[in-house]
DNA sequence: ACAGTTACATGATGATCGTCATATTTAGGA
DNA sequence: TCCTAAATATGACGATCATCATGTAACTGT
């Protein structure tokens, strides 16, 4: 059964989006290629006419949820706040892709790597212009360490089994992280 | 084929610091059970008269290698220069097991994450002690934000293949960390 | 309208792995 | 010194999964 030119292009979206939301909510491993192509609408059989490897799918979804999460500008506080929420927290399948990924990422392929590593620097980027710095290197040097500590904050959350411990360690590192931001502005 | 009770005594503990260096350097789903014996010296076959699942391995291991971490005081810039170095971030299997594992964890059994808080709570609270700062909810503050950065720096420094970048991330979240203990420490 | 191509479905295959059954050997108490 | 229980080895089983082979239907260009 033959579908449209442009259903074919949507049908590899879904797949990537449907990959996505899963790879973020349980890694790449415990994630069946049958299951993405489940939740994309379609069965197994397809898949290899889309991608060449499950690896390659791993690289293109994290191509694809970087680039996405790319979008514009943001306003720090906001970002700050909402990336230390609860909510983000325990929201793993919609949320930051860094947070849910980075750490098994070292184990993929050197696409994945690549794809990893342009998200990274287009992030530290993001934040960099974001914030209200007049020294650029000390602008460089907030926006890696706020990014780490956001990114370590999370996971650190995410693993933990006491929520009051949970919320305390995102509800410091984010007043740590607006510290660190004042006493930057303040030179 | 039995044997002497101090010789399985130290079987199990073979078995755990195999597995402790085979998880943390590949993670828990790519490390099989077979071959953690096979690190240990052993075979396949005794595991089952010494952890009642893989699951249970993995818990026991993190209780292990947690609180073998927990040794004692720690010049906080030693340990902050040691841990954001490319040879700690070169050598995962040697590594702190939270930079390693914490990522991972929430996909495991609730002992494995009743595990992983004790070592955080635990961990927290060693650097709150090493922190030159004279006000304790700022020491608190400050342990939790820089030890959410060292680890989101490691995993991030980790996840990429550009080494340059990788390198100025462990870098500059240091600085920014110690530039943050600096100006805790004048108030 | 037709024919060939193609996208996807169904089903199979081989490998890996957690777990268990059984055999073997020897420690440790009587 | 035996006898028994226990610790580990060998081997098997069932499930899961990535990948591939083949069938089928319908889009696309003529």
């Amino acid at each position: 059964m033959k579908v449209s030119r442009e259903q074919m292009a949507e049908n590899r979206r879904r797949i990537l989006d449907a990959a996505s939301v899963l790879f973020r909510d349980r890694g790449f491993d415990a994630v069946s290629v049958a299951e993405v192509m489940k939740a994309a609408g379609l069965t197994h059989g397809g898949f290899y006419g889309h991608f060449g490897s499950k690896d390659d799918l791993v690289a293109q979804t994290l191509a694809h949820v970087l680039a996405a999460d790319a979008g514009g500008d943001t306003e720090i506080r906001a970002y700050l706040e909402a990336y230390l929420s609860p909510r983000h927290r325990d929201n793993p399948a919609a949320g930051c892709p860094t947070a849910g990924l980075a750490a098994i990422i070292r184990h993929q392929t050197p696409a994945a790597r690549e794809a990893m590593t342009k998200g990274l620097r287009s992030q530290i980027g993001r934040i960099e212009t974001s914030l209200p710095l007049a020294n650029p290197a000390n602008r460089r040097q907030t926006a890696i360490g706020s990014w780490a500590a956001m990114v370590g904050a999370v996971i650190l959350a995410r693993a933990i089994d006491d929520p009051a411990l949970s919320d305390e360690i995102l509800e410091q590192t984010r007043a740590w992280i607006e510290a660190g931001i004042e006493d930057g502005s303040a030179l």
